[in-house]
DNA sequence: TGCATTTGATTAACATGTTAAATATTTATC
DNA sequence: GATAAATATTTAACATGTTAATCAAATGCA
């Protein structure tokens, strides 16, 4: 019996996608209100957690690719949200610094991000999102592990 | 016990978005091959299971906003695999048919797609795949219930 | 030291995502 | 039948994804 390619809305990458999708639509209208996209909120985050990242690391913790983290960068340095510090040991490289004002709009962003995932979370099931983890986990490694 | 917003890695926003780049990193070779992005593959995807679709069908159809599907078809016209036809009884509309060429180039590209699928199937088990493709159908339920 | 190579980051060019505005055609309503 | 409202699609403007090219600084090595 020859196989047929699964039918769109059943396809892997289009469930991933629906799905994505449908959580983000939890998360983006406070992030708009704010006037931060997605990724822009995933800079500010990881610098949040852990401030001076140079752009390259950055780049990796918030699954960016370089031409956008440098175009993001630039952007959140306009609105003055961060600061760019040249690293004096290799002119190449900055780092990144979060400012006042950018630790302030994580501080109002932050909790109705948390709000939002705790609403996901007990209306899901607990359980069932740690399995969904899991599984999710356990594909990307399987996916990662050979180049067929 | 206040609650902080889950380190990256681990938020599920960033784990869909890891998982599906995953995914996805396993067709695109064979679709950028034949010079093709995975939104104008879906679009030819689409047709080739109904053809002669309209452009808001197919929007819905393949996950993509208006001014998107409007670009991608502007370009797979231009690389004639698909053609459109005006529709006599409401002239705004245009269904959009694949042409001979267009049929070609999936018959060539989709046995490609089968063959990884497949081997994704085999690699990290069918049970679980079906598993995580219930669990997915539920958070997207569950998110779309209601406009929390 | 001098030059090729490597590395961190930016820029360019093109495709898509996203919201708002514009356009053309159809339908509704008076 | 003329005009307003609704609908299908396109265009505009901006942010991001993606690959390739560029640029400057650092490193390796003769």
């Amino acid at each position: 019996m020859t196989r047929t390619l699964r039918s769109f809305e059943r396809s892997l990458p289009m469930t991933l996608l629906q799905t994505r999708e449908a959580v983000m639509k939890k998360f983006i209208p406070s992030l708009k209100e704010h006037g931060l996209t997605p990724q822009q909120w995933r800079v500010i985050r990881a610098l949040e957690h852990e401030n001076g990242l140079d752009i390259s690391t950055l780049a990796a913790r918030c699954h960016l690719l370089m031409p956008s983290i440098s175009r993001i960068i630039n952007h959140l340095n306009k609105e003055k949200l961060i600061e760019r510090q040249v690293v004096d040991t290799d002119q190449r490289r900055s780092k990144i610094i979060l400012t006042a004002e950018g630790k302030n709009l994580f501080a109002k962003v932050a909790p109705k991000s948390v709000e939002r995932y705790v609403a996901i979370e007990e209306k899901y099931g607990v359980r069932k999102l740690e399995l969904l983890y899991e599984l999710l986990d356990d594909l990307i490694q399987t996916l990662e592990e050979d180049d067929t």
